[in-house]
RNA sequence: GACCCCAUCGUCUAGCCUGGUCUAGGACAAGAGCUUUUCAAGCUCUCGACACGGGUUCAAAUCCCGUUGGGGUCGCCA
């Protein structure tokens, strides 16, 4: 009953409007616009309508109308009425004729109605921009219904939004030349012509407009790649609109309270991926991980590491937690944590390559015979254990944790290693300690390897001495500059800080020997 | 080309309306350090901008004009 009260007392409740198409998926610049109607709305206790625009039944595809309906209720933004334009062509129509009877449109020859456009100057007072001043002179006649007997866009917007009692316009600043146009349809038929904001636009990394060669564009494509809805929403309000305070990480019902259509940005704002990376960590984060659980279980089961139909959840649970704060997507969850899941480890290529660089047979065992002897398997008995044994033989503790980690994760990076084996379990890393060891004896082409390269080394060290004598012989100081000397230059310059030593050769050089 | 819009660190922005408090604040990225079993995270620090030129004014990032640069639109697409 209160809806109708609401309809009767319309003139002053807000009422904004989000008008896609149907001939695309929702892409970032369109879920923006979107969101800041859908913003203007809640702040204001408005009405939220969208408008479908899919005259152009040609292109208009149902698929792509699903994926934009998905995409919207996906990012939480729910709206109170739904129209489409291609039920409404005999309205367009109707409003046609009357221009037509009025003598402000004519007929053209192939049965087009086109409207006369005079020679007047148009004002607009954009509520983002201010005003702007169109001279009408330079505004072609334009049709309303063509050939095919479908409305143009510029009409049957006009006609909607006067009739659906839009009282806001925001749409993207790419519509700015279209307001003109518009604006005398309004007056020619008589309606009062609304409060027009434009949005500023999104750009792309070079600056120019958002598209494919410069990232994902559709929402859906985000939503795939592991990103939260909250976190795209959070980021997408932040290009363009500022919540004050220096605050960036902000909840939507704060923004909703803080939302004012002036304060919207002029400039067009380019859209950073790193920055929506580190929003959607932010998210990952503060989320609860049951809650991420529930997120995951379909990518799990999509990757093949649980089964559909039977599943532990409380399984995953810590899991979720041991790389809730490490990750920055819902996949980076898939990709990091798949050694947890599957039993056949996937090394990686550098992982693989640093593993049988040094053969820890013996110090393994070790470890496996004094992890043997704990009974309950939790990271801090594990932790204990494991120093103990680094102890026992002298070595550091990261020459023992990296290769462990290698032969657990087939990773050089993830979580801490205690943790890591506690949830693996016992078995588990038995399991893998010794399959670890049978790599190392299969490989022993890699022992030879090491003894090759070593060979090599001294072989052309003392080339490289035998040449230098008789070079010293020969010349005065001055330096013969061959690739062997640059070569050795890095070597003796281990300590120098001019030289750039990537972390990856300080530890095959720390750990060769 | 015509018309229109825009202009603060590499990027997102605060400040601009209502000039002084701005030797311009925050965030992402980058760099350095701390921490550490790795990679992250976290913490600390560093780098880094008012496009340019004229006005107005005691005083301009803030107001005005111009230039330059960028973007948008010029469809019987939406």
């Amino acid at each position: 009953m209160s809806r109708g009260m609401n309809i009767s007392n319309g003139a002053s409740a807000i009422r904004v409007r989000f008008a896609p198409s149907p001939t695309g998926f929702l892409h970032i610049g369109g879920a923006r616009t979107a969101l800041f109607n859908w913003l203007y709305a809640k702040h204001t206790g408005g009405k939220f309508i969208l408008r479908i625009e899919d005259t152009d039944l040609e292109r208009s595809k149902k698929e792509y109308l699903d994926e934009i309906l998905d995409s919207l209720t996906w990012l939480a933004m729910d709206w109170d009425e739904v129209y489409y334009q291609s039920q409404r062509f005999n309205i367009y129509r109707e409003y046609a004729d009357k221009l037509l009877k009025k003598g402000m449109a004519y007929t053209a020859e192939n049965g087009a109605i086109i409207f006369k456009v005079g020679a007047e100057k148009i004002k607009i007072n954009d509520i983002i921009r201010g005003e702007i001043e169109f001279d009408s002179e330079l505004i072609k006649d334009q049709v309303l219904i063509k050939e095919d007997k479908s409305p143009t866009y510029n009409f049957a917007c006009v006609i909607d939004d006067a009739l659906l009692g839009i009282t806001h316009v925001l749409r993207g600043d790419d519509h700015i030349s279209n307001t003109p146009k518009q604006v005398v349809l309004y007056e020619a038929l008589g309606f009062k012509v609304p409060y027009f904001a434009h949005l500023p636009l999104i750009l792309g990394k070079d600056g120019g407009r958002l598209s494919k060669r410069t990232g994902a564009t559709a929402i859906s494509d985000y939503r795939k790649l592991g990103y939260l809805p909250e976190a795209l929403t959070n980021y997408l309000l932040l290009l363009g609109f500022s919540p004050g305070g220096n605050q960036e990480v902000v909840d939507i019902a704060e923004v909703i309270k803080k939302f004012e259509l002036k304060n919207i940005n002029k400039a067009a704002a380019v859209f950073d991926m790193d920055k929506l990376n580190w929003l959607n960590a932010q998210y990952i984060k503060k989320a609860d991980a049951a809650h991420l659980t529930e997120l995951l279980i379909p990518r799990l089961i999509e990757r093949g590491f649980i089964k559909k139909e039977n599943f532990n959840r409380d399984g995953i649970l810590p899991v979720v937690k041991l790389f809730q704060g490490r990750i920055s997507t819902l996949t980076d969850f898939v990709n990091w944590a798949d050694f947890v899941f599957s039993d056949k480890v996937k090394f990686d290529e550098e992982a693989h390559k640093k593993f049988l660089e040094r053969n820890l047979s013996k110090e393994f065992s070790l470890l496996l015979e004094r992890f043997a002897q704990i009974t309950d398997f939790n990271h801090t008995a594990i932790e204990e254990k494991f120093r103990e044994v680094v102890k026992e033989l002298g070595m550091k503790a990261g020459d023992l944790v990296h290769p462990v980690r290698i032969a657990l994760s087939g990773k050089t990076i993830g979580p801490g290693l205690f943790e890591t084996m506690a949830l693996l379990g016992k078995n588990k890393v038995k399991e893998r300690l010794m399959m670890a060891k049978e790599l190392w004896k299969n490989a022993p082409e890699a022992r030879l390897k090491c003894l090759m390269w070593l060979s090599i080394l001294f072989f052309s060290a003392s080339l490289f001495s035998g040449c230098a004598m008789v070079r010293m012989l020969k010349e005065t100081m001055g330096g013969p500059k061959s690739t062997i000397s640059d070569e050795s230059k890095d070597v003796s310059q281990e300590g120098s800080e001019d030289n750039p030593v990537t972390k990856a050769d300080k530890w095959i050089r720390d750990n060769w020997w």
